[in-house]
RNA sequence: GCCUCCGUAGCUCAGGGGUAGAGCGCUCCCUUGGUAAGGGCGAGGUCAUGAGUUCAAAUCUCAUCGGAGGCUCCA
């Protein structure tokens, strides 16, 4: 008798037992090797969706592999909860943030629960809690001590509905990147973090396994570029203007200059004729969205600002210009204009009338370059002309010193004083100040222009709880008196810190998140750091992941990691470089999307009108069933708004109005159905509520268990690319477990034991350690448990077979639990337990491979004629050579394709990693 | 426009110079006192397309087409 597999009860049992028995307490314990495995914190927003169970299952199956491994495993959660929801929930349904939160919270911990991970809860922390955020403020104050942290004047991201400034980063296309809605520039006095002064650091990511295209991404955000500064100055007043180049080589070819519409030199040279038509242009740009700004194709607008400046490499007088399409924060807000050799002036020069000067020439075209034929500019190699002493110098494809032309200019420009190497950034500085109150309060205060730090002794500076949110969007400590007035002269900052402030320290706070006296607990980060294997979304690209490194060397910096390095010597680790990246291996799960499915195959009768049909009936059938002699529409329901279908007929979209009294006929929906009933064709996109296509997670495991929506998730998709979600594909790791299940509890067979089943049934296991080790450190999942599915089948095989004993059994089931321990940990340690092991199979040793068990004794020697397999042959795999080639050419393949003519060559390859050996014979 | 990654069975994916693979799904058969099932047999692929290198290309190179993601007036 065999009982049937219920995994609610198992689950819930052991899940308390494990709790019960401290099974995941993480403890320093120097004398074994440390894993510290990390999953991006959610966000609290109110229900555990299917994408946490993605990100962070496999991830669990990982740890619980390192732990099995023999690693002191560490594998934290928390929750990073400031931020706007919260607030938007307090502003529309008047709900305190603090209480939206923790309720939140309180929800999502039961559902992660359910999960069955190896999370260690005594290591939680949460972003929004005052011993949590003392430390944001502390590290504030640190950053500001050491000149990293600074209030400075630039032109902001001010996003209008979230009434708050964004980081350049947290916007996207000119729009919020959350909200989707068009962000401003303001110019605006606010808190910055000197990221840029990270930007060659940040670059270089030796000794980093992260993924490429995130490496890419970042370095391409930082955008380093090479070249030159130069100095021009007005011909009037003698104002400098200093430009950056990176094509110093095309100097001589500048005939004009332009300023950012913002650019501080405006206003001072513009001359008294052209300042109405200046002051006009700049309101215009002001006026214009950064959307709009940012469009294609849009013509190429500026205006003359009447003055001229002295080209300092041939003293050449140049208008200066004004135009939107030089951004005051990038460079130096100001560039000198080569219009033969870049295309954005070149469109400038041609739109204003504006000169061209051709000062690169291309060596090996028959017509040569000329201003006036030039229909576009020409960024190619060539060489200089027009430029006096620099003329007939090499400019290739290179860029900065690499490129002679370039070298020589830059030589020369520094010999004259004229201007001198540069490195330029697109990275800016990390804009910090947040106009909410969910967030982090920034420990500053003001005595009119002074800026005075809250001293250590008062951190945290706690965010009031009775303020009241104003439906106007501002925060509400902008108006709590109490908050922001110190005494008469000093008013306290009402700004707040970024989230993502929060979130680049939190793998240090899951160290020790009750530590009182410090941000974390030397004795822990000793042990701890850094994050070995890190997964989360790649959407934290250029956030999270860019911030969290400058961080970490921040830190690293100001001090703030001595103690621990002290802490390490004192055990005897070496802590060079190890504060230097929070995070050694990163890897990026996909995204589940919302499955596909078909429309409905309806028949439409009614009266064409226009069109399209008004509809009196509609008839839903089985695909492709059209009646013969139906002349109405019929087909697929590709889309349908309210009452107005859109039917795929053989292709072409025809549109159906269905009447208000219309008769819809739905079989599958008794009784009588109505328009809204009707299901149109459901693309794989994101699973969205309004897209109806969300699956929710706690009714999968109410049906299935955890365990098979775990091993579902790992097995039906590449994790790091993710894919549509298919509810009948569960079927597979379902009856997998199933299976595991049936022939652990049939018991040990009583077959007597033959050496050879045992042998091949003992190869096929270690060679199924060997994909599933392999699957796991590559996190490829699924390929780990397609081959566990596969050994099953193979010790369904042999046990039917017979000539398993019992030894070997016990032995087969213990390996095999084992190895699905990290991936179902409820139904491995039910089965553990029911064979009568000792509690926990979390804590057993992981399955050792053994290379001889795993080989295979004889194999198939392939005789290939010209590359063709033609026949096989028995052989020992050890096969030597000369051997091999006389059997190949013994063979009855050969002897028929050479016909007593010798072979051309007969080529030997050994088989090596489970590839039969071959002979090819060229005739 | 530029950059990166990817096109292998119906689906999800392994593999990767040397006989085209897995799981699921599907067909058919068996079982029907393991039953919201179980067992067995099987079908199914010019490895996106074209060219090149090679004794041998799904695999390497180049081009083209298709897909995904990222950046984009960056001087």
């Amino acid at each position: 008798m065999t009982e049937t597999y219920h995994p609610h009860a198992i689950e819930v049992k052991w899940q308390r037992k494990w709790e019960d028995s401290q099974l995941y307490r993480s403890k320093v314990d120097w004398s074994k090797p440390k894993h510290y495995a990390l999953t991006m914190l959610p966000y609290p927003s109110g229900d555990l969706h299917i994408g946490h169970w993605f990100a962070m299952t496999p991830s669990d199956a990982r740890a619980r592999w390192m732990r099995m491994k023999g690693y002191n495993v560490l594998f934290p959660m928390g929750f990073d909860a400031f931020g706007l929801p919260a607030e938007q929930a307090a502003i529309s349904r008047n709900i305190h943030p603090w209480k939206w939160t923790y309720a939140n919270i309180e929800r999502m911990r039961e559902q992660l629960r359910s999960m069955g991970a190896m999370f260690d809860w005594e290591r939680e922390a949460i972003s929004c809690t005052p011993e949590y955020y003392k430390w944001s403020e502390w590290f504030f104050k640190r950053f500001y001590e050491h000149g990293i942290a600074y209030r400075g004047s630039a032109l902001v991201n001010w996003s209008e509905s979230l009434q708050t400034v964004l980081a350049n980063e947290q916007v996207i296309d000119g729009k919020d990147e959350r909200t989707g809605q068009p962000v401003a520039h303001k110019m605006m006095e606010q808190w910055f973090f000197r990221i840029t002064q990270y930007a060659d650091e940040l670059l270089d990511f030796a000794g980093m396994d992260w993924p490429q295209a995130i490496k890419i991404m970042q370095t391409n955000w930082i955008g380093r570029s090479e070249g030159a500064r130069a100095v021009f100055h007005t011909e009037v007043g003698g104002h400098p203007i200093e430009i950056y180049t990176t094509r110093p080589d095309t100097l001589w070819g500048a005939t004009f200059m332009v300023l950012a519409p913002e650019h501080d030199l405006v206003e001072k040279i513009t001359t008294a004729e052209q300042r109405a038509a200046v002051e006009h242009y700049i309101d215009e740009i002001a006026a214009e969205t950064e959307i709009e700004r940012m469009m294609e194709h849009r013509e190429k607008t500026g205006v003359f600002t009447g003055a001229y400046a002295i080209n300092p490499v041939n003293d050449e007088r140049i208008p200066i210009w004004i135009a939107d399409y030089v951004m005051i924060t990038y460079g130096t807000g100001a560039i000198m204009a080569v219009p033969a050799h870049d295309q954005r002036d070149f469109e400038f020069a041609r739109a204003h009338d504006l000169p061209i000067r051709v000062v690169i020439q291309p060596a090996d075209m028959t017509e040569p370059l000329s201003d006036e034929a030039m229909s576009e500019a020409y960024d190619g190699p060539g060489l200089m002309v027009n430029s006096d002493a620099m003329n007939g110098s090499e400019s290739d494809w290179r860029k900065g010193r690499k490129n002679p032309a370039i070298n020589r200019v830059i030589d020369w420009l520094e010999a004259t004083g004229k201007g001198e190497e540069a490195v330029n950034y697109r990275l800016r500085d990390w804009l910090i100040s947040r106009q909410r109150y969910w967030g982090g309060p920034i420990p500053m205060m003001y005595d009119g222009d002074e800026i005075i730090p809250v001293p250590d002794a008062e951190l945290p500076v706690e965010l009031p709880e009775d303020v009241d949110f104003m439906p106007t969007g501002r925060s509400p400590l902008t108006y709590h008196e109490p908050f922001f007035k110190v005494d008469d002269s000093i008013r306290r900052e009402t700004d707040t810190l970024d989230t993502f402030m929060c979130s680049s320290w939190y793998q240090l706070r899951y160290l020790s998140p009750d530590c009182a006296t410090a941000p974390f607990d030397a004795e822990e980060a000793a042990y701890w750091l850094p994050v070995d294997v890190y997964t989360g979304g790649a959407e934290h690209a250029v956030m999270h992941l860019l911030y969290t490194r400058f961080f970490t060397k921040a830190l690293r910096d100001i001090g703030v990691f001595d103690a621990t390095a002290a802490a390490m010597r004192r055990h005897g680790r070496e802590p060079a470089g190890v504060f230097d990246e929070p995070m050694t291996v990163l890897r990026n799960q996909g995204q589940v999307l919302g499955g596909e499915h078909q429309g409905d195959f309806v028949l439409c009768s009614g009266r064409m009108d226009g069109g399209k049909m008004l509809a009196e009936r509609i008839e839903v059938v089985d695909w492709n069933q059209v009646p013969a002699g139906f002349d109405g529409i019929f087909g697929e329901i590709a889309h349908r708004t309210e009452n107005v279908l859109h039917v795929d007929m053989a292709g072409i979209t025809q549109f159906v109005e269905v009447l208000p009294g219309a008769v819809i006929h739905i079989p599958a929906i008794p009784g009588a159905n109505n328009v809204n009933q009707l299901s149109h064709h459901l693309e794989i996109q994101r699973m969205s509520k309004s897209k109806g296509n969300v699956v929710n997670p706690d009714e999968l495991v109410e049906q299935y268990g955890a365990d098979v929506v775990r091993c579902y998730l790992m097995f039906n998709f590449d994790w790091q690319k993710g894919g549509p979600w298919n509810e009948n594909n569960i079927k597979g790791p379902q009856g997998w477990l199933h299976d595991v299940w049936e022939i652990a509890l049939a018991g040990a067979p009583e077959s007597a034991s033959d050496l050879s089943a045992e042998r091949n049934i003992e190869r096929k296991l270690h060679q199924t350690i060997a994909v599933v080790n392999r699957g796991l450190e590559e996190f490829s999942f699924n390929t780990a448990i397609a081959e566990q599915m596969k050994f099953k089948n193979a010790l369904k095989a042999a046990l039917r077979t017979g000539g398993i004993g019992a030894e070997m059994w016990r032995a087969l089931m213990s390996q095999l639990i084992r190895l699905l321990a990290p991936f179902a940990p409820h139904i491995a340690e039910e089965l553990w337990a029911l064979l009568g092991w000792e509690y926990s199979v979390h804590e057993q040793p992981w399955p050792q491979y053994d290379a001889d068990k795993a080989r295979e004794e004889l194999v198939e020697l392939v005789v290939m004629i010209n590359g063709k397999p033609r026949e096989t042959i028995a052989v020992a795999v050890d096969i030597a050579q000369e051997r091999a080639q006389e059997l190949a050419l013994a063979s009855e393949a050969a002897r028929r394709s050479l016909a007593g003519k010798p072979p051309k060559r007969a080529i030997f390859i050994p088989g090596r990693n489970g590839s039969d050996p071959k002979v090819n014979i060229v005739v």
